[in-house]
DNA sequence: TTTGAATATATGGTTATCCGTATATTCAAA
DNA sequence: TTTGAATATACGGATAACCATATATTCAAA
């Protein structure tokens, strides 16, 4: 149950939260297909997304040599809705980020 | 305009956090009322109201001695619906605060 | 015009946060 | 069983955040 002020730190920093909104676009991300996207080195991703998964805001799925990491299903309603109407308000800043992905060369195929 | 993760940077601080759910729920708040509300030194809820007002999240009104805090009628649609989704979820968290308000003594009145 | 209540700010110190770089780990294909 | 891609972590250093304490400012009543 994480305590709110502890969450809003989570999206407090601009990295942590451009993934947060990408994960929550995409359904799910790995590190490397977030990397590309936010255009971050590997190590700063990571160390956010570790961060991110340690605070029970994102869960990860092993996929062989990939990393998925998703909003973590227990993650409050209400914290949930903050994250929906953030990415309302932001669906526009993110294109950019989200056009990287599209355009990402060997882009890992999800098979599951 | 505040940037997203700034607003979150914000909300991140228990004490700001606190002291912007009670003058979200009572409409406005002096410092005094404030201090009172949350048990925390005076220049410590000053600090924290100074830098919420620099950021634009809340606003000011002097009624004579008393500085009245509220909301900034400029605060964005999305920033304003997470702080109401936030204080849905806090009711009854903030609830011991609004009893100290409750019980103060001397509060001022407001007249205007 | 002095006094006291309410509020704001300055100072210095401590801790937390964030980062780049280097290195470790894990896994699958060769 | 070695190699390389993907991911994670360790280490130091720089900056930011936060606090307690002391002091300044503002205002109204006496």
């Amino acid at each position: 149950m994480i305590a709110p002020n502890e969450f809003f730190k989570c999206l407090s920093d601009e990295t942590r939260l451009k993934t947060i909104l990408l994960i929550l676009n995409e359904k799910e991300l790995c590190v490397c297909e977030l990397t590309e996207a936010i255009a971050e080195s590997q190590p700063k991703v990571s160390r956010h997304l570790a961060q991110l998964k340690n605070m029970s805001v994102l869960s990860t799925r092993r996929q062989s040599q990939w990393v998925y990491y998703r909003l973590n299903d227990d993650l409050p309603s209400w914290a949930r809705s903050v994250l929906e109407t953030t990415l309302a308000a932001q669906s526009e800043s993110i294109q950019p980020y989200l056009n990287n992905l599209a355009a990402m060369d060997n882009r890992p195929v999800c098979c599951n």
